[in-house]
DNA sequence: GAGGCGTTTTGAA
DNA sequence: TTCAAAACGCCTC
């Protein structure tokens, strides 16, 4: 059971769930709702009210390519110890920078697993915040995107970054 | 540049 | 337990 909240921004209108671990899930403007399938309970009211600032403040300025500042606690409950690792490596990279699949595998100790990291990147349930957009494929190709390609070109073009291609080079 | 294969992890059957 | 899929990387032609 979470507890859902409409953050609006200047992209539209995101939707953070909340648990009483933390924020955990972000969904894009326009996106189905993903249904609770979690243990946690309902976050403290007044948790809830720090943690949507928070997620709010954070959102926004990930969306001009700002540094987000402080972050919400992130409820990774029920995600494998490989994705998790993942995903704190993800959150050091900071705005303007990008990282490979290959080198975030590296970094999380398991080198060969490129294209695993590419499959943590895709359960992430914290786009933007976790930062999943800044990891490009080998070659400074695109690779994919939970939230769709656009959304990953237009929040590198916001941190300076023009991305080639979709395609293979 | 295109295609094929290796590697790692995950999820479904 | 097995097998197929996946947001990859690298080698070969």
């Amino acid at each position: 059971m979470t507890c859902s909240v409409s953050i609006a921004t200047s992209q539209g209108e995101f939707t953070a769930h909340f648990s009483n671990r933390g924020l955990a899930r972000l969904d894009f403007p326009g996106r189905k709702h993903h249904p609770d399938q979690t243990d946690a309970t309902m976050p403290a009211a007044r948790d809830l009210r720090r943690w949507q600032k928070l997620t709010t403040d954070a959102l926004r300025a990930a969306l001009i390519g700002a540094k987000p500042g402080e972050l919400p606690p992130f409820d990774w409950h029920g995600a494998t110890p490989f994705q998790q690792s993942i995903w704190r490596e993800l959150k050091k990279i900071p705005p303007g920078q990008t990282s490979s699949y290959a080198e975030l595998a590296t970094a999380a100790d398991h080198p060969r697993a490129a294209r695993a990291t590419g499959g943590a990147c895709g359960a992430n349930p914290i786009p933007i915040l976790v930062p999943c957009h800044r990891v490009l494929a080998a070659g400074g190709r695109i690779g994919g995107f939970s939230g769709g390609l656009d959304w990953k070109r237009r929040l590198l073009a916001s941190e300076g970054h023009h991305i080639r291609s979709a395609h293979r080079a």
